[in-house]
DNA sequence: CGTGCTTTTGAATAGTATCAAGGCCGGTGG
DNA sequence: CCACCGGCCTTGATACTATTCAAAAGCACG
């Protein structure tokens, strides 16, 4: 059985670490699950309590709705320091689920624990309420984008996306498993489309395609083609 | 000036309400902005501080982004109780604004006040925790949609969240000015196509038109057009 | 009863999905 | 070592869906 302390866990971007008491780590140090979990794996029924909240160590998962057909959406990546599958007080979620997308050890803490850690670290509160803010706000712009781009442009976010996601500075490929796949269900289309769309993509000098694995060559020309569905308002700091 | 004090509020859905001390609901009634919205108003651009957090007395708001060629993307309504308009600590936010559907009174707080309430209001912290987390798990879900449906389910779909909304079990009307430019921003679809698939859905005789305003007359059949999409999975609730 | 705006509808066009065939590649076993 | 097999990838042809353009009809207001 896998177990890291929090107390020399070095995933600093995680919130438990950056706002919890030491006598809290120590706590959710007893209290947690810790599992690992090697690519592909369904982590949602992997674990076995279902009423809490997860948060990611090491690796990468994403998570995922199914619709019609079994065709899936994934709807973002959760990584190092992420927070995923709280569902609030009701037994009720949508479909959701989270698969690993490489090797990850992902932490698991019960509602009840969760509840009495949010009444003694309010910062810790107060910080998990940014983050699911902000991840609304990140969903709202997406849900804008999938609305309104064209599949040349859905695809070049995915690339983007995977690219932030996964990508080095040492190497250009993107080391996902079944990329075509993944892409396809980012963007919200079907794989023929994916193939196509790469096709021109290598044309372009954008990106090479060696086997099945995809190479970013130009990330800066993929940002340019997606920027305008992105662009910041930066607001003046004024006080009252 | 309009000033409705937090005690005497009817609006009990309200987080602050529920969840603030005496003490708290006293300073956010001198602390708080509040301000009349007649329908088709910014509230974004009319009240004068910006940052910190909105939310709604009364009356109804649609949360929208603008996209290319000001095409806009409404991704929500906020309406009694609801919040909105918070940025996190951040001065970024993606093109989003807040427009009154009807007359509407909102309330506005700064974030510094917004961050001591937190604190000496543990509650507050978890319940708007806990709204931030339910939102974005809709929002995933209305992401998985918006990819997966057809224009026809689409536009069901707008329909049914206008219903819900606006709707109201004296009438069948629902009363929202330019409701087809509307239904095209929820849809993200464009007028034209609005119009073919209300004629539709008038011949198969869920709703009815009459000069500009849309009836609903089988809502229950509306539902189920998208009811597949919106399959709730119930848990059981095990402990451990 | 115009005038200007919104709505509806038709027709043409563009964009996307589906179907189907062939190609490529890695693995396996003769 | 090579032939074959199965899975994935690519591409073309076609069907379908959605968007755009344009014109006519409807409605509200003076």
């Amino acid at each position: 059985m896998v177990h890291i302390s929090c107390n020399t866990c070095p995933t600093d971007a995680c919130l438990i670490k950056q706002y919890c008491s030491p006598q809290w780590l120590n706590i959710v140090d007893q209290k947690k699950y810790q599992t690992f979990f090697s690519p592909n794996l369904n982590v949602f029924t992997e674990i076995s309590p279902v009423l809490g909240i997860y948060f990611i160590q090491s690796g990468i998962v994403k998570i995922l709705l199914t619709g019609i057909n079994d065709k899936k959406q994934i709807v973002r990546f959760a990584q190092k320091g992420h927070f995923f599958g709280h569902r609030g007080s009701k037994d009720e979620i949508y479909g959701i689920s989270a698969v690993s997308m490489e090797d990850s050890l992902i932490c698991f803490l019960e509602n009840n624990i969760l509840r009495n850690m949010f009444r003694e670290n309010q910062d810790f509160a107060i910080g998990l309420m940014m983050y699911y803010s902000q991840e609304l706000r990140k969903m709202e712009n997406r849900l804008k984008n999938i609305s309104q781009m064209n599949i040349r442009e859905k695809i070049a976010e995915a690339l983007v996306l995977l690219w932030d996601t996964f990508g080095s500075n040492s190497k250009k490929e993107i080391n996902v498993f079944h990329i075509r796949d993944v892409i396809t269900n980012i963007a919200g289309t079907n794989i023929q489309q994916v193939s196509r769309q790469l096709s021109d993509f290598e044309i372009e000098g954008l990106i090479s395609r060696g086997g099945k694995k995809i190479s970013i060559l130009n990330i800066a020309r993929l940002r340019t083609i997606i920027q305008k569905y992105n662009q910041l308002i930066i607001l003046e700091n004024r006080s009252i």
